[in-house]
DNA sequence: GCGACAG
DNA sequence: ATCTTGTCGC
C-alpha cells in the first residue's frame, strides 16, 4: 500500500520530534465509524540487546481472522524510547511494513497510544496520518489520563481523561484481566474504535491481529539470532 | 523541584 | 521492550 511521507525520520533531535507531534496534531481526525470491514491489519516491534529492531504486519480477513498477508522485517534501532516520542523508534521499521501489503486494509490496530498523548500525537495517531486510513490505538498501559477502574466483565470500560476532556477509554477485553487503553488514532471515532476493538478480542486479552503480529515479531526475532 | 512515564 | 521458572487462580 502507499505510504504518505509526511516528514523525514532522518537526524531528529527531541526538539525536532516534539514540534513534528505539535503540527501533525492539526490534522488528526477523530471520527468515522469503518463500516464494513474486510481487512484488519497490525503491527508489532520486538527488540534485542545488541539495538536490533525486528517488526511484523499481519493483514487478516473479518470476521474469520484469517491471515492473508505476513511481512518481516528489521534494522537498526535509531532512536532511544523516551516516553511520548515512541514514534521516532518504532515508527519508520513498522511504516515500511505495511508498504508491503498488497491489499489496503479498512482498519488498522497499533501497539501504543493514539491521541491519548501529551500532544495528541501517539504511535497511533502519527502512524495512521501516514496511512491514511483509520487507525486504533491499543496499549496495554496508560501514559496519560485519570480513567475509574471499569468493572471485572468483559466489555466493561470508562472513559480515559486528561483535563477533562475525553481522549480515550479503558476497557477490559476478558473477565478478570487488565484493562486495554484504547483511543482513536485517525479518521476513526470513539465508539467505533471501541467497538472494533471488542469485536477483534476473541482469544486473547489483546485484540486478535495485534497478538498475531506479536506472536509472529517474537518468533521472527528468535530465528534471527 | 518531584513524581510519572505507551514500548 | 527485555530477562526469566515456577506457580497461583479462574
Amino acid at each position: 500500500m502507499e505510504i504518505r511521507k509526511i516528514h523525514s525520520w532522518e537526524n531528529l533531535t527531541l526538539a525536532d520530534a516534539k514540534s513534528i507531534q505539535n503540527n501533525l496534531a492539526r490534522d488528526i481526525i477523530v471520527d468515522g465509524v469503518s463500516k464494513n470491514v474486510n481487512y484488519i491489519a497490525a503491527g508489532d516491534l520486538a527488540f534485542s540487546k545488541d539495538s536490533t529492531a525486528f517488526g511484523a504486519v499481519v493483514l487478516m480477513t473479518y470476521p474469520e481472522f484469517e491471515i492473508v498477508e505476513l511481512h518481516t522485517g528489521k534494522e537498526r534501532v535509531r532512536f532511544p524510547y523516551i516516553p511520548g516520542y515512541l514514534t521516532f523508534r518504532e515508527a519508520p521499521l513498522l511504516l515500511s511494513l505495511f508498504e508491503k501489503l498488497q491489499i489496503v486494509p479498512d482498519l488498522v490496530m497499533v501497539d501504543g497510544q493514539g491521541i491519548a498523548h501529551p500532544r495528541k500525537m501517539g504511535l497511533g495517531a502519527h502512524i495512521g496520518l501516514f496511512l491514511g486510513i483509520p487507525t486504533i490505538g491499543v496499549a496495554k498501559s496508560r501514559l496519560i489520563g485519570k480513567y475509574d477502574e471499569p468493572k471485572i466483565e468483559k466489555g466493561s470500560w470508562s472513559w480515559l481523561t486528561h483535563k477533562s476532556e475525553k481522549i480515550g477509554m479503558v476497557v477490559r477485553t476478558r473477565k478478570n484481566v487488565k484493562p486495554l487503553f484504547i483511543s482513536p488514532g485517525n479518521l476513526i471515532g470513539f465508539e467505533s474504535a471501541l467497538n472494533w476493538t471488542l469485536k477483534c478480542s476473541i482469544k486473547y486479552r489483546i485484540p486478535e491481529p495485534t497478538k498475531i503480529a506479536h506472536n509472529t515479531v517474537t518468533n521472527f526475532k528468535k530465528s534471527q539470532i
